[in-house]
DNA sequence: CGCCCGCATACTGTATGCTAAATCCGACGA
DNA sequence: TCGTCGGATTTAGCATACAGTATGCGGGCG
């Protein structure tokens, strides 16, 4: 056959590869620099700097920094710079109290619209968790519990409760590493019991489950926070 | 004194009167023009077409559009451009979902942390508001209802939560006003139920209150959007 | 007559130059 | 010694210029 041109229609999903605007890249780059601790909460960021550091213009990381901005990664002070923000007790106890509030609400949700395969991945995910906590590998772990929750908020059908419990649960991860890396082996037993509730449709007793879950970190962070 | 030169000092909380940032006021200036229907769901936004009826170059005009794009007011295709967001039923239901939640945990918050000052604020508003109701005055009412909303949210001491309930009330409003002018008198009873119980510091009744509210006006929504 | 290719156009993405303002530091005076 | 003033420097804010790419249209071929 000729195949003369047409649509490549590129099988799976996306079309050919986009390239990702320079912005995005600049975004999470500087993002990845935060949460990992490269640059410390206060430190003032200049963008000249950072545009070198990246190999980039200006524009691109003013974008960024827009953005970083608006999800209160970091604080723009008009005239000078941008700062890595700054975290207060506070403020993370705050987090924390939504946080328990939007997760409790997916959990509820999640158990009313838990398919088969969907449970099927969060067991996956468990094991996983659980394999890597005897393995003692922190990162996996660290990584399998942050999944975990994302597909129990993306399974409560709710995009935008989705959304929003995912940049608050990004930001608490960030608040809560430095003090209490993981509570261990009684966190996933948590996990068990949520994903079974949810597996039974019991939208009461997931909520309960996970606003004991994400107060037990809460406590945690409180606990540690007092040094 | 001499006064030589020296700063203004705009007695109240903030600096000096600091030269409000351009992206700022063009951020405002094209939000506004949303939600007053102006620039109409879909329509293509263009740059220079902004700058110029603006009256500023593109650079102010493309970060006000991030911020958009960051609060969902907008869509931005890259290379091509941003769309007024065409909001779909399916979000505006979760929207309200997220909203009941958001809503009803702060007036449980604001009723464990009430104050004689704030109540008082609340009354006020609640009479202004019902005094505009019975005048028919619209415009009135709605900013009256905002307001009071507002002031609760404030009142839950969760300045997280405050910010988050706050966006999503403003793209609720948005949403629901062609089809809803407003529930009228049914409405400001519920309100005053509510500031009852925020006022006895009843936090459970007063979620339970919000909690009923907000869904009433879902249903309304639900009703109307059936056309 | 219909489809497809290729070109012209418009817009965004990115880079860079210029200006104004905020900060910092040193010197002067009380 | 402390407070205050003034200048130098740094930095973001804003404007503009250039390049890449998506889009839409018109002409030509089947």
């Amino acid at each position: 056959m000729s195949l003369p041109s047409n649509v490549p229609q590129a099988a799976s999903g996306r079309q050919v590869a986009r390239p990702v605007p320079l912005r995005e890249t600049v975004y999470d780059a500087i993002l990845e620099m935060i949460i990992t601790g490269e640059l410390a909460p206060g430190r003032h960021l200049v963008e000249k700097e950072l545009a070198e550091m990246l190999g980039v213009s200006r524009q691109p990381v003013r974008e960024a920094l827009q953005w970083l901005k608006k999800d209160e990664w970091v604080d723009l002070r008009p005239g000078y710079g941008a700062f890595v923000h700054s975290p207060t007790p506070e403020e993370a106890d705050q987090l924390l109290g939504v946080r328990t509030l939007l997760e409790a609400e997916s959990a509820r949700l999640a158990a009313l619209h838990s398919t088969k395969e969907g449970v099927a991945a969060l067991k996956q995910t468990y094991k996983r968790g659980v394999a890597a906590l005897k393995a003692d590998d922190i990162d996996t772990v660290v990584s399998a519990n942050a999944e975990l929750h994302t597909q129990i908020t993306a399974m409560s059908g709710n995009k935008i409760l989705g959304e929003l419990a995912g940049q608050v649960a990004r930001r608490v991860r960030w608040y809560h590493t430095p003090v209490a890396k993981s509570r261990g082996k009684k966190s996933w037993d948590e996990h068990a019991a949520l994903i079974d509730a949810i597996a039974k449709g019991d939208a009461d007793l997931a909520a309960r489950l996970m606003r004991e879950h994400t107060e037990h970190t809460r406590e945690s962070y409180l606990e540690r926070a007092e040094d």
